[in-house]
DNA sequence: AATAATACTTACAAAAATATAACTATTATT
DNA sequence: AATAATAGTTATATTTTTGTAAGTATTATT
């Protein structure tokens, strides 16, 4: 590992822990005032609406939830038919969910609601931090999604 | 509002939404695995951090939480001597809370116990992509914080 | 001076998330 | 065939967070 490498990391590291909260503020209180779901479901339901088809144990994995509080989320989702169970013809064990076009249509719906406070703060941005932020935040986005797929793979997930 | 700007604030929702579920998998587990913090503590230490000195009405404010929320946390705090709690001379029934010397050294070995392993995750990265990272990680903060800040200033806070 | 408003605390109830153990059904191993 | 391992559920307890109401001390308003 170079020297520059650590740099790049520290600081990343250092960012991303100053990042998290604020981003906690502006999403977490709308999705409670704004939405019947709890925040648990609505992260289920947006980690399938990246992913289509993902098994119980998945979605644990990638949402670093206990498996039964998984179970108890997804039954709010299926009683919303916001997802549905599907058996796996392969391993009867496994129990996929997938999210249904009502699910899909909601979880667009939802999105809408809960970035009403933050698309007000944003607007008042100049049109330079805006094209900054809308950049970063895709830079950020891609490279957190690539690494939760690198990551899912490794031993340390879904053991 | 130009129609630029909109297409610019549309994105940017919907990578934040993103980011953020990727984000609170990456830390909030360690907190509790990893620290005798619970994670409300530790962001509020965050945000002493940033700041230095806030009142109590102000903590609460600049992390969605209820008053009585940020007493309970702020009073953990105390008890490990990470912050100090002192009076406001120009108004009485203000109450500052200021981190300590404890608290600041508490809260970098924190974060270090609680990154590691998006440390190992980050590791596997390209040097391209770390610098990526590094540089749209920082632009985002900052435009967050700057945003916190107005936030803060307008009247549907602190109210 | 009396009243209202503010900052904070206390007390309590409820929602949400976490953790653990026990259990069923199925698949893999021996 | 017997045993072990895996995927998921059920049940239960605890921690954390949220929300509300009431209360105290202080400051601002009238």
């Amino acid at each position: 590992m170079l020297e520059k490498n650590k740099i790049s990391i520290d600081s990343s590291i250092e960012n991303l822990i100053s990042i998290h909260p604020l981003l906690s503020k502006s999403f977490t209180k709308s999705i409670r005032t704004k939405t019947n779901l709890n925040p648990g479901s609505l992260y289920v339901l947006g980690v399938l609406r990246r992913h289509d088809i993902l098994s119980m144990s998945e979605i644990g994995c990638k949402l670093s939830m206990p498996k039964p509080h998984v179970t108890s989320l997804v039954d709010k989702l299926i009683a919303e038919d916001m997802v549905e169970r599907l058996l796996d013809p392969k391993d009867r064990r496994i129990v996929n969910i997938r999210i249904t076009e009502k699910g899909i249509d909601d979880f667009n719906a939802i999105k809408l609601e809960i970035s009403q406070e933050l698309r007000i703060r944003l607007e008042k941005l100049s049109a330079e931090k805006l094209d900054i932020l809308a950049e970063a935040s895709k830079q950020i986005k891609d490279i957190l999604i690539e690494m939760e797929l690198s990551y899912n793979g490794s031993s340390t997930c879904c053991k």
